[in-house]
DNA sequence: ACGTGGGGACCGTGTACTGAG
DNA sequence: CCTCAGTACACGGTCCCCACG
């Protein structure tokens, strides 16, 4: 006999109707708020099950639904990425901000590559233990999403639209930002530009590369080199470290996060190159992390918290039977601090 | 009419008795290994469900066995707070890969303070969404236990086990970590070291603490200082920069999380106190984050993934009906970097 | 005829009980 | 009498149909 028997007797929704004295019928009716019961009936059934503390049991209703009243959220990365990425989290608290107001739960999932990220949302979508997914880390040509359509799962991608906006998906301009930076950097006089990428195959890396190239070319420059890596602390790192030890050294380098941008901080100071004097130096995404290090880091930055609200929001209203609509959220802006500098 | 009709037709466990030619008894028998199929009968029905990819219906599972086979983990931070600790994010992916092995989910959430936390589980339970809880986090004293024992809520610790062992802990040597920083320190040559601990109403925070005074005790020393924090950037700074500016200034430092120690690293350059010659610093938590400051830190380091892997399964092992088992994690080591010299 | 509430089918699985060979 | 499979009901809700005032 274990601890905890779970075979306790619970409270059930007949409870309710018992001490209310009707059906049980009345009392689901009453507390979803459909016509069929007076309204002195409901205010008393709804006075009891608050008194009483009940709450309707989420395996049955999923049942008698077909809804399982959850979402899931599939992460495929290292679980060393990740930790260090300030990103995911803020983005978790902001979904969850606007999932709790519907009490739809949020289901996660970490794994370490797409291949069981795919086999994670189809056991969730034959068990339906989700009603709909987040599908983050977008790849050019994901595997994903052929599946998700084949499949008929709802699902709203974090990341640029579809062209055949099947899916909603909740974007910012990437390429915007990025010309941002760039101009800002030719605006302090600026020549020779590097960018320190992040994973290529996917897809806003690609976004990023693009826009870096066509604002450079705006101004007539030629990019010193567009170096692609993963993410981590080390590949950032040794970009820095080949970019810096070459002949035509660049005078300035964007990063496509914060973490590498630290790295390129850390590996300049090593190599005895000023920062920002003789090199200038902004993160892509921006977090405490830019302000904890010395130079603080000039960051693109946005409310990454109100970017998964707003993905929540926008998966909710396709559950709730609402057509895909994409939502473009606010362009990250470019927040200078003192790791740039004129040259 | 939705682009998602949720009442498309999906596969149940009649469908795969149907093609079997046997009754919806048998196939569940035959699915769950229990006895009363024929050998010949149990492994048709195998082939025939899983070639025709057939996965029991969760909430129909959890109807029938009363079991949600899902665990909740509540968080309770500031968004901010979170996203800079890489310690969540690893935690939580060594709690899944365990939960894994045993379909289990894992239910998230991350709300900005305790009362909050404790409403998130109520609703949970209530709702029969879970079987079991993670409680991190604790309270030396945590209203949440009172209310886990009265409703008879299965949970893990992580933490410390109570003194009455009514549930199971996962936790790892505090003080003997504490300790070890000392004895390194005082084994340099440092006698006047200080601590910048975390958040004191966090009972591990109090451990090491009392553990901090009692090495120093032992060592014939009375601490400079100890500095409750929030375990921000901010406070750690501005603890630090208090510390330094006081007369009898520390000759070291002993932080309570990574992201505080590289707080502390950025005033003293501030202010002109070199690390490691004139301040040595040991950072509480060991990530990369620890790598990518310069100079490098000292830091108290463990396996976290491992740390949630055996969460998870002390939590599974309970939940199987065992009795409750605690669980000593390995001590964190020291893993000696650039932030730290003889004195 | 209309507002109100009772009775019961159904969602998909698990699992006693029952009965045929 | 023991092995195997079929039948029936429980789990806890939602929601339709219909009786009653």
């Amino acid at each position: 006999m274990s601890t905890y028997d779970r075979r306790v007797k619970r409270l059930t929704i007949s409870d309710i109707a018992e001490r209310a004295g009707v059906s049980i019928g009345a009392v689901s009716f009453a507390l979803n708020g459909r016509p069929g019961v007076s309204e002195a009936t409901r205010s008393r059934i709804l006075s009891i099950a608050a008194e009483m503390g009940w709450r309707p049991n989420a395996a049955a209703r999923g049942l008698s639904e077909s809804r399982a009243h959850t979402v899931g959220l599939v992460i495929a990365r290292s679980a060393d990425t990740l930790g260090v990425e300030p990103f995911f989290m803020k983005f978790i608290a902001g979904l969850e901000s606007e999932l709790a107001l519907t009490r739809t739960a949020l289901l996660l999932q970490v794994v370490p590559d797409h291949p069981r990220s795919i086999e994670a949302i189809c056991d969730w979508w034959a068990e339906r233990r989700v009603d709909g997914l987040i599908v983050m880390d977008l790849w050019a040509d994901d595997a994903r999403l052929p599946l998700l359509e084949s499949m008929r799962i709802p699902a709203v991608l974090v990341g640029r639209p579809r062209p055949d906006g099947g899916m909603p998906a909740v974007w910012s301009d990437d390429a915007a930002a990025v010309t941002e930076a760039v101009d800002f950097l030719v605006g302090l006089g600026h020549q020779r530009i590097a960018r320190v990428a992040g994973l290529p195959a996917l897809e806003h890396t690609q976004v990023r590369t693009a826009a870096f190239h066509a604002a450079m070319a705006r101004h007539g420059l030629a990019p010193v080199a567009v170096v692609d890596t993963d993410y981590t602390w080390a590949a950032g790192a040794e970009a820095t470290r080949a970019l810096l030890a070459a002949a035509d050294r660049p005078t300035a380098i964007t990063f496509d996060n914060d973490v590498m941008a630290t790295a390129g901080v850390s590996v300049a100071r090593q190599l005895g190159v000023g920062v920002p004097h003789e090199l200038s130096i902004i993160a892509g995404d921006d977090s405490q992390l830019c302000e904890m290090v010395f130079p603080t880091l000039t960051a693109l930055s946005r409310d990454v918290q109100a970017y998964g609200a707003h993905t929540a929001r926008t998966l909710l209203r396709l559950l709730n039977g609402g057509a895909p609509q994409s939502f473009q959220d606010a362009t990250a802006r470019l927040v200078p601090r003192e790791s740039t500098a004129p040259c």
